[in-house]
DNA sequence: GAAGATTGAGACTTCAATCTTC
DNA sequence: GAAGATTGAAGTCTCAATCTTC
Protein backbone atom coordinates (compact mmCIF):
# COMPACT_ATOMS: atom_id res chain seq x y z
CA UNK A 1 0.00 0.00 0.00
CA UNK A 2 2.89 2.29 -0.75
CA UNK A 3 2.03 5.88 -1.57
CA UNK A 4 4.11 6.32 -4.72
CA UNK A 5 5.04 9.81 -5.81
CA UNK A 6 2.78 11.69 -8.19
CA UNK A 7 4.23 13.37 -11.25
CA UNK A 8 4.25 16.70 -9.44
CA UNK A 9 5.81 15.26 -6.32
CA UNK A 10 8.40 13.51 -8.34
CA UNK A 11 9.65 16.70 -9.94
CA UNK A 12 9.70 18.52 -6.62
CA UNK A 13 11.47 15.66 -4.92
CA UNK A 14 14.22 15.24 -7.44
CA UNK A 15 14.84 18.97 -7.20
CA UNK A 16 14.97 18.94 -3.44
CA UNK A 17 17.14 15.84 -3.44
CA UNK A 18 19.63 17.51 -5.72
CA UNK A 19 19.66 20.65 -3.59
CA UNK A 20 20.31 18.88 -0.31
CA UNK A 21 23.06 16.95 -2.01
CA UNK A 22 24.80 19.73 -3.95
CA UNK A 23 24.33 22.77 -1.74
CA UNK A 24 26.45 21.44 1.14
CA UNK A 25 29.24 20.69 -1.33
CA UNK A 26 29.05 24.18 -2.76
CA UNK A 27 29.18 25.71 0.72
CA UNK A 28 32.19 23.61 1.62
CA UNK A 29 33.94 24.65 -1.54
CA UNK A 30 33.37 28.32 -0.75
CA UNK A 31 35.08 27.92 2.62
CA UNK A 32 37.92 25.88 1.20
CA UNK A 33 40.36 28.77 1.11
CA UNK A 34 39.75 29.63 4.74
CA UNK A 35 40.93 26.25 5.96
CA UNK A 36 37.65 25.56 7.72
CA UNK A 37 34.99 23.02 6.92
CA UNK A 38 31.39 24.23 7.02
CA UNK A 39 30.79 22.47 10.29
CA UNK A 40 33.96 23.81 11.86
CA UNK A 41 32.94 27.28 10.79
CA UNK A 42 29.53 26.76 12.34
CA UNK A 43 31.04 25.70 15.65
CA UNK A 44 33.37 28.69 15.82
CA UNK A 45 30.61 31.06 14.69
CA UNK A 46 28.22 29.86 17.39
CA UNK A 47 30.91 30.36 19.99
CA UNK A 48 31.69 33.83 18.72
CA UNK A 49 28.08 34.83 19.35
CA UNK A 50 27.81 33.25 22.76
CA UNK A 51 28.20 35.25 25.95
CA UNK A 52 31.84 35.06 26.97
CA UNK A 53 32.46 33.19 23.72
CA UNK A 54 31.71 30.08 25.73
CA UNK A 55 29.18 27.27 25.51
CA UNK A 56 28.72 23.86 27.00
CA UNK A 57 29.56 21.06 24.62
CA UNK A 58 26.04 19.72 24.86
CA UNK A 59 24.56 23.13 24.02
CA UNK A 60 26.95 23.54 21.14
CA UNK A 61 26.05 20.12 19.82
CA UNK A 62 22.36 20.94 19.95
CA UNK A 63 22.79 24.30 18.25
CA UNK A 64 24.75 22.76 15.41
CA UNK A 65 22.46 19.75 15.00
CA UNK A 66 25.30 17.36 15.67
CA UNK A 67 25.84 14.35 17.87
CA UNK A 68 27.94 14.68 20.99
CA UNK A 69 30.43 12.36 19.41
CA UNK A 70 30.81 14.39 16.25
CA UNK A 71 31.30 17.60 18.15
CA UNK A 72 33.81 15.98 20.44
CA UNK A 73 35.96 14.88 17.52
CA UNK A 74 35.72 18.27 15.86
CA UNK A 75 36.49 20.07 19.12
CA UNK A 76 39.65 18.05 19.53
CA UNK A 77 40.84 19.03 16.07
CA UNK A 78 39.97 22.69 16.59
CA UNK A 79 41.75 22.58 19.93
CA UNK A 80 44.84 21.13 18.31
CA UNK A 81 44.84 24.04 15.90
CA UNK A 82 44.53 26.51 18.76
CA UNK A 83 41.13 27.92 17.87
CA UNK A 84 39.17 26.44 20.74
CA UNK A 85 39.84 25.49 24.33
CA UNK A 86 37.96 23.13 26.61
CA UNK A 87 37.57 23.45 30.37
CA UNK A 88 35.57 21.57 32.96
CA UNK A 89 32.35 23.37 33.85
CA UNK A 90 32.57 24.79 37.38
CA UNK A 91 28.84 24.45 37.98
CA UNK A 92 28.43 20.87 36.77
CA UNK A 93 31.32 18.48 36.97
CA UNK A 94 29.91 16.37 34.17
CA UNK A 95 29.82 19.19 31.66
CA UNK A 96 32.62 20.63 29.55
CA UNK A 97 32.85 24.24 28.41
CA UNK A 98 34.08 25.08 24.95
CA UNK A 99 35.80 28.47 24.68
CA UNK A 100 36.74 30.36 21.55
CA UNK A 101 40.36 31.51 21.65
CA UNK A 102 41.49 34.83 20.25
CA UNK A 103 43.06 33.00 17.36
CA UNK A 104 39.79 31.18 16.82
CA UNK A 105 37.88 34.42 16.85
CA UNK A 106 40.24 35.91 14.30
CA UNK A 107 39.65 32.88 12.16
CA UNK A 108 35.86 33.19 12.13
CA UNK A 109 36.03 36.90 11.48
CA UNK A 110 38.32 36.20 8.59
CA UNK A 111 36.16 33.41 7.19
CA UNK A 112 32.75 35.04 7.67
CA UNK A 113 32.71 37.28 4.60
CA UNK A 114 33.54 34.45 2.22
CA UNK A 115 30.87 32.26 3.75
CA UNK A 116 28.16 34.89 3.79
CA UNK A 117 28.93 35.92 0.25
CA UNK A 118 28.61 32.31 -0.85
CA UNK A 119 25.20 32.08 0.80
CA UNK A 120 24.12 35.23 -1.01
CA UNK A 121 25.36 33.98 -4.35
CA UNK A 122 24.20 30.39 -4.05
CA UNK A 123 20.84 31.02 -2.47
CA UNK A 124 19.50 34.53 -2.35
CA UNK A 125 20.74 35.81 -5.66
CA UNK A 126 18.74 33.02 -7.25
CA UNK A 127 15.45 33.79 -5.50
CA UNK A 128 12.86 36.54 -5.48
CA UNK A 129 11.77 38.11 -2.21
CA UNK A 130 8.53 36.17 -2.40
CA UNK A 131 10.40 32.94 -2.89
CA UNK A 132 12.54 33.65 0.14
CA UNK A 133 9.41 34.10 2.19
CA UNK A 134 7.97 30.87 0.79
CA UNK A 135 11.20 29.03 1.41
CA UNK A 136 11.18 30.17 4.99
CA UNK A 137 7.74 28.71 5.58
CA UNK A 138 8.50 25.51 3.74
CA UNK A 139 11.62 24.92 5.77
CA UNK A 140 9.76 25.61 8.99
CA UNK A 141 7.14 23.03 8.01
CA UNK A 142 9.74 20.45 7.09
CA UNK A 143 11.71 21.00 10.27
CA UNK A 144 8.66 20.48 12.39
CA UNK A 145 8.94 16.85 11.27
CA UNK A 146 12.64 16.20 11.19
CA UNK A 147 14.18 18.48 13.79
CA UNK A 148 15.06 16.74 17.07
CA UNK A 149 12.49 19.05 18.68
CA UNK A 150 12.54 22.71 17.93
CA UNK A 151 16.26 22.69 17.30
CA UNK A 152 16.48 25.91 15.33
CA UNK A 153 18.96 27.82 17.34
CA UNK A 154 21.34 29.19 14.78
CA UNK A 155 21.19 32.95 14.38
CA UNK A 156 23.94 33.45 11.92
CA UNK A 157 25.34 36.33 9.98
CA UNK A 158 23.47 39.36 10.98
CA UNK A 159 24.43 41.00 14.15
CA UNK A 160 26.78 38.24 15.13
CA UNK A 161 29.87 39.21 16.99
CA UNK A 162 32.00 38.02 14.16
CA UNK A 163 29.92 39.79 11.55
CA UNK A 164 29.82 43.11 13.30
CA UNK A 165 33.51 43.14 13.92
CA UNK A 166 34.41 42.04 10.44
CA UNK A 167 31.94 44.20 8.63
CA UNK A 168 31.28 47.34 10.55
CA UNK A 169 33.73 47.97 13.32
CA UNK A 170 36.82 45.82 13.20
CA UNK A 171 37.95 45.50 16.78
CA UNK B 1 31.94 45.22 1.39
CA UNK B 2 30.35 41.98 2.49
CA UNK B 3 26.62 41.67 1.86
CA UNK B 4 25.53 40.49 5.29
CA UNK B 5 22.23 38.72 5.64
CA UNK B 6 19.09 40.70 6.35
CA UNK B 7 16.78 39.64 9.12
CA UNK B 8 14.50 37.93 6.62
CA UNK B 9 17.37 36.20 4.86
CA UNK B 10 18.77 35.07 8.13
CA UNK B 11 15.60 33.26 9.12
CA UNK B 12 15.27 31.64 5.72
CA UNK B 13 18.92 30.63 5.69
CA UNK B 14 18.97 29.02 9.10
CA UNK B 15 15.90 27.05 8.09
CA UNK B 16 17.40 25.91 4.85
CA UNK B 17 20.70 25.10 6.53
CA UNK B 18 18.92 22.91 9.05
CA UNK B 19 16.96 21.15 6.32
CA UNK B 20 19.94 20.32 4.16
CA UNK B 21 21.67 19.03 7.24
CA UNK B 22 18.88 17.02 8.85
CA UNK B 23 16.91 15.72 5.90
CA UNK B 24 19.71 13.52 4.54
CA UNK B 25 20.12 11.98 7.98
CA UNK B 26 16.42 11.28 8.21
CA UNK B 27 16.41 9.66 4.78
CA UNK B 28 19.36 7.49 5.70
CA UNK B 29 17.66 6.42 8.87
CA UNK B 30 14.55 5.39 6.96
CA UNK B 31 16.60 3.08 4.76
CA UNK B 32 18.58 1.67 7.66
CA UNK B 33 16.55 -1.51 7.89
CA UNK B 34 17.01 -2.28 4.21
CA UNK B 35 20.77 -2.47 4.54
CA UNK B 36 21.27 0.21 1.90
CA UNK B 37 22.60 3.72 2.26
CA UNK B 38 20.71 6.45 0.47
CA UNK B 39 23.38 6.72 -2.16
CA UNK B 40 23.54 2.97 -2.69
CA UNK B 41 19.79 2.93 -3.09
CA UNK B 42 20.03 5.73 -5.63
CA UNK B 43 22.59 3.84 -7.68
CA UNK B 44 20.55 0.67 -7.75
CA UNK B 45 17.34 2.58 -8.47
CA UNK B 46 18.86 4.39 -11.44
CA UNK B 47 20.05 1.10 -12.84
CA UNK B 48 16.64 -0.48 -12.38
CA UNK B 49 15.13 2.21 -14.60
CA UNK B 50 17.79 2.09 -17.27
CA UNK B 51 17.32 0.15 -20.49
CA UNK B 52 18.74 -3.30 -19.93
CA UNK B 53 19.33 -2.30 -16.32
CA UNK B 54 22.69 -1.09 -17.52
CA UNK B 55 24.50 2.23 -17.51
CA UNK B 56 28.00 3.45 -18.08
CA UNK B 57 29.80 4.34 -14.89
CA UNK B 58 30.26 7.90 -16.08
CA UNK B 59 26.54 8.25 -16.83
CA UNK B 60 25.64 6.76 -13.50
CA UNK B 61 27.99 9.15 -11.72
CA UNK B 62 26.42 12.11 -13.47
CA UNK B 63 22.88 11.00 -12.73
CA UNK B 64 23.63 10.59 -9.06
CA UNK B 65 25.63 13.80 -8.75
CA UNK B 66 28.69 11.94 -7.59
CA UNK B 67 32.35 11.91 -8.48
CA UNK B 68 33.74 9.05 -10.52
CA UNK B 69 35.80 8.08 -7.53
CA UNK B 70 32.86 7.90 -5.17
CA UNK B 71 30.84 5.80 -7.55
CA UNK B 72 33.76 3.49 -8.17
CA UNK B 73 34.14 2.76 -4.47
CA UNK B 74 30.42 2.24 -4.02
CA UNK B 75 30.23 0.02 -7.10
CA UNK B 76 32.94 -2.17 -5.68
CA UNK B 77 31.02 -2.64 -2.44
CA UNK B 78 27.76 -3.31 -4.26
CA UNK B 79 29.55 -5.77 -6.50
CA UNK B 80 30.97 -7.58 -3.48
CA UNK B 81 27.46 -7.95 -2.16
CA UNK B 82 26.26 -9.33 -5.48
CA UNK B 83 23.84 -6.55 -6.39
CA UNK B 84 25.80 -5.08 -9.26
CA UNK B 85 28.19 -6.31 -11.91
CA UNK B 86 30.73 -4.43 -14.00
CA UNK B 87 31.78 -5.23 -17.54
CA UNK B 88 33.95 -3.51 -20.08
CA UNK B 89 31.93 -1.51 -22.60
CA UNK B 90 32.05 -3.17 -26.04
CA UNK B 91 31.72 0.13 -27.88
CA UNK B 92 34.34 2.08 -26.00
CA UNK B 93 37.24 0.29 -24.40
CA UNK B 94 37.71 3.09 -21.89
CA UNK B 95 34.23 2.85 -20.47
CA UNK B 96 32.80 0.42 -17.95
CA UNK B 97 29.20 -0.76 -17.85
CA UNK B 98 27.41 -1.21 -14.56
CA UNK B 99 24.69 -3.88 -14.59
CA UNK B 100 22.04 -4.52 -12.00
CA UNK B 101 21.90 -8.18 -11.02
CA UNK B 102 18.66 -9.99 -10.25
CA UNK B 103 19.58 -9.95 -6.59
CA UNK B 104 20.23 -6.23 -6.87
CA UNK B 105 16.88 -5.70 -8.52
CA UNK B 106 15.13 -7.63 -5.76
CA UNK B 107 16.92 -5.42 -3.28
CA UNK B 108 15.71 -2.15 -4.80
CA UNK B 109 12.20 -3.43 -5.16
CA UNK B 110 12.26 -4.43 -1.54
CA UNK B 111 13.70 -1.12 -0.36
CA UNK B 112 11.63 1.20 -2.53
CA UNK B 113 8.45 1.29 -0.45
CA UNK B 114 10.26 2.23 2.74
CA UNK B 115 12.16 4.96 0.97
CA UNK B 116 9.17 6.43 -0.86
CA UNK B 117 7.09 6.34 2.28
CA UNK B 118 9.80 8.23 4.15
CA UNK B 119 9.81 10.89 1.43
CA UNK B 120 6.06 11.21 1.74
CA UNK B 121 6.19 11.49 5.50
CA UNK B 122 9.22 13.72 5.78
CA UNK B 123 8.45 16.06 2.93
CA UNK B 124 5.05 15.95 1.33
CA UNK B 125 2.93 15.30 4.38
CA UNK B 126 4.32 18.54 5.77
CA UNK B 127 3.51 20.69 2.75
CA UNK B 128 0.44 22.00 0.97
CA UNK B 129 0.04 21.50 -2.76
CA UNK B 130 0.92 25.16 -3.29
CA UNK B 131 4.05 24.77 -1.25
CA UNK B 132 5.10 21.78 -3.29
CA UNK B 133 4.73 23.84 -6.44
CA UNK B 134 6.72 26.67 -4.89
CA UNK B 135 9.39 24.30 -3.67
CA UNK B 136 9.74 22.91 -7.13
CA UNK B 137 10.43 26.34 -8.59
CA UNK B 138 12.75 27.33 -5.78
CA UNK B 139 14.82 24.20 -6.22
CA UNK B 140 15.00 24.72 -9.94
CA UNK B 141 16.28 28.25 -9.39
CA UNK B 142 18.86 27.13 -6.86
CA UNK B 143 20.06 24.30 -9.05
CA UNK B 144 20.60 26.61 -11.96
CA UNK B 145 23.47 27.99 -9.86
CA UNK B 146 24.92 24.94 -8.18
CA UNK B 147 24.26 22.04 -10.52
CA UNK B 148 27.28 20.97 -12.59
CA UNK B 149 25.20 21.95 -15.66
CA UNK B 150 21.66 20.77 -15.96
CA UNK B 151 22.36 17.66 -13.95
CA UNK B 152 18.79 16.83 -13.02
CA UNK B 153 18.48 13.36 -14.34
CA UNK B 154 16.82 11.50 -11.55
CA UNK B 155 13.27 10.47 -12.29
CA UNK B 156 12.55 8.49 -9.22
CA UNK B 157 9.59 6.75 -7.76
CA UNK B 158 6.82 7.02 -10.21
CA UNK B 159 6.81 4.68 -13.06
CA UNK B 160 10.21 3.28 -12.26
CA UNK B 161 10.76 -0.35 -12.95
CA UNK B 162 11.29 -1.00 -9.29
CA UNK B 163 8.23 0.97 -8.31
CA UNK B 164 5.86 -0.61 -10.76
CA UNK B 165 6.91 -4.07 -9.85
CA UNK B 166 6.81 -3.50 -6.15
CA UNK B 167 3.60 -1.53 -6.13
CA UNK B 168 1.39 -2.80 -8.86
CA UNK B 169 2.54 -6.04 -10.36
CA UNK B 170 5.12 -7.86 -8.30
CA UNK B 171 7.14 -9.83 -10.80
C1' DG C 1 20.80 4.88 37.01
C1' DA C 2 20.86 9.01 33.93
C1' DA C 3 23.39 12.92 31.89
C1' DG C 4 27.53 14.83 29.78
C1' DA C 5 31.32 13.76 27.31
C1' DT C 6 35.10 11.11 25.25
C1' DT C 7 37.27 7.31 22.70
C1' DG C 8 38.35 3.80 19.17
C1' DA C 9 36.83 1.02 15.43
C1' DG C 10 34.64 0.77 11.19
C1' DA C 11 32.69 2.83 7.06
C1' DC C 12 32.50 6.31 3.69
C1' DT C 13 34.14 10.42 0.84
C1' DT C 14 37.56 13.22 -1.06
C1' DC C 15 41.85 14.08 -3.19
C1' DA C 16 45.74 13.06 -5.86
C1' DA C 17 48.03 9.73 -8.51
C1' DT C 18 47.73 6.12 -11.85
C1' DC C 19 46.34 3.18 -15.66
C1' DT C 20 44.21 2.15 -20.12
C1' DT C 21 42.03 3.38 -24.28
C1' DC C 22 40.62 6.73 -27.49
C1' DG D 1 46.95 14.45 -24.57
C1' DA D 2 42.10 13.81 -23.06
C1' DA D 3 38.43 10.70 -21.41
C1' DG D 4 36.88 6.93 -18.51
C1' DA D 5 37.78 4.63 -14.61
C1' DT D 6 40.26 2.74 -10.59
C1' DT D 7 43.22 2.83 -6.45
C1' DG D 8 45.26 4.10 -1.92
C1' DA D 9 45.86 7.41 1.59
C1' DA D 10 44.00 10.77 4.54
C1' DG D 11 40.28 12.92 6.80
C1' DT D 12 35.61 12.80 8.76
C1' DC D 13 31.30 10.76 10.64
C1' DT D 14 28.67 7.08 12.89
C1' DC D 15 28.11 3.68 16.19
C1' DA D 16 28.91 1.29 20.35
C1' DA D 17 31.42 1.15 24.49
C1' DT D 18 33.30 3.60 28.30
C1' DC D 19 34.18 6.91 31.93
C1' DT D 20 32.93 10.41 35.31
C1' DT D 21 29.74 13.09 37.83
C1' DC D 22 25.18 14.07 39.17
Amino acid sequence: MTRWLTEEQQVAWRGLAAVIHLLPNALEAALRDTGLSYYEYLVLAMLSEAPGRTLRMSELAGMTNASASRLSHVARRLEERGWLRREPCPEDGRATLALLTDAGHDRVVQAAPAHVESVQELVFDALTADQVAELEEICASLLARIAPEGALPQRLHRGTTASRRAGDAPA
